[in-house]
DNA sequence: TGATACTATACAACTATACATATATTACCA
DNA sequence: TGGTAATATATGTATAGTTGTATAGTATCA
């Protein structure tokens, strides 16, 4: 922006004038920024210069930008609790964001082996698949893979039919209360299909939680499989 | 730079993700997909580039579109029993479909050690080995690789040089009946070879298929490696 | 001479919006 | 009940704008 006798590159310029017009408000989360072409003026320089800086600030987790459609400016990861008792409307709630889930496909099938052993049911038992997208302030946060047993939980299929909460499908088939019996944790490169979903990239890491609760007689009642997008969450253990 | 290290396409993720969903059976021949802006809505993108998406499955003729009405499915891959008897033809025109076959290459030729093995014959002995491309509604389905015991079966080149069908041909030397001794399945990427006669993507997946067939005094009288485009075919168990 | 920073240009991929046109649904009337 | 018009939906088409990528050129400095 000033002509710089100093050494500080004008693209380190450019983004350093973007992160203090962030700092200071200008723009809030979600906001689109000016176009790289309304910024190339605005600086009297190139669109390429200007697309150096954009991306330090990418890189440095402060912007997003979508080809077509703009530089958007990133909202805070969200705060999700994992511990005994762990429910995603309470939890986003709790972080001061909007949760909102959306189902991509809902059927009755046969257990795999690992769904099987999760559940300790049969292999080729039946249960019913839930495939959703979770989303927080209507920013994609994460796919869920939910597998129930069918057996133990008759009526379930239409229970998830009607609500998107689980809690409250568990309940209307006789489940009044569930807890969290074991959680694991790994990272994984995103595919292109979970990444389309999520709007992230290809590749881009995710944390994937595959979880297993229980009614109070300690009974397996749901099998899940959570891919977060990385930067867009924060996972945080204990207490409740 | 920043959104994609991403190499696949929007459009040809969502074209996956339709096709996944046809081959899961989540959408049946003749019903209604969602809505253009129901998709856009749901894959976050433009209507345009679910669009485009879409007519990738309409030049594959898994999709017909109406204009005012909608998209719908004309067909879903091709469901093919694996049982006690498996039969191209019959399986493929039981889904509702056109079979065919196409002959590659056929000569003979020493057995492999793993074809020896398989038939029960000595390695080094003479087999006849009938390479092919089957074909659903004219489209490639998947390729094969067919070994035939000769001693065991004289004539056997000329038969299978006379017609395209294993049942006329085992037929026809003296085989009436055969039945399916093993089956073992395992997913592999294609080779370029392959992807070029399947007219699928090189590295796409495969569903390979190694089995043995029987004659009624459960000797072996073929060995066969199909190796599957998993995009066009559900391989259904059991029965039969 | 070579490396770095920036400019210039062109095109591909995706978005945004508007409108035309075909179909499905609904309301209304005889 | 049946037919018709009005309305809402859904696909098809057109245009312009924005980001992503590739290539080439220029100025400056060590």
């Amino acid at each position: 922006m000033c002509d710089s006798p100093d050494k500080t590159p004008i693209w380190k310029a450019i983004a350093n004038a973007l992160r203090s017009d962030l700092a200071e408000g200008h723009y809030s989360p979600g906001e689109k920024l000016p176009t790289e072409a309304a910024l190339a003026d605005r600086f009297g320089v190139n669109r390429h210069t200007v697309r150096h800086g954009l991306s330090a600030l990418v890189s440095e987790g402060l912007v997003r930008t979508r080809r077509g459609a703009g530089a958007f400016v990133v909202s805070t990861p969200a705060d999700y609790r994992l511990g005994h008792r762990v429910r995603f409307h309470e939890n986003l709630i709790d972080a001061g964001r909007h949760p909102e889930k959306r189902v991509l496909s809902l059927d009755t099938r046969a257990a795999t082996q690992g769904e099987a052993r999760a559940l300790h049911i049969q292999v080729g038992d039946q249960v019913c698949a839930y495939h959703g997208l979770l989303l927080a302030d209507g920013q994609p946060l994460a796919v869920v893979l939910s597998v129930f047993p069918s057996m133990r939980l008759s009526g379930i299929f239409e229970a998830l039919s009607a609500t998107t909460s689980v809690t409250q499908a568990l309940r209307s088939v006789g489940i009044d209360d569930y807890t969290r019996a074991s959680t694991r944790l790994t990272a994984v490169r995103s595919t292109a299909t979970q990444a389309l979903l999520l709007q992230a990239g290809e590749g881009d890491p995710l944390l994937r939680s595959s979880s297993v609760n229980q009614c109070a007689n300690a009974i397996p009642v749901e099998y899940g499989r959570t891919w977060f997008v990385g930067d867009r969450i924060t996972l945080t253990l204990g207490e409740t």
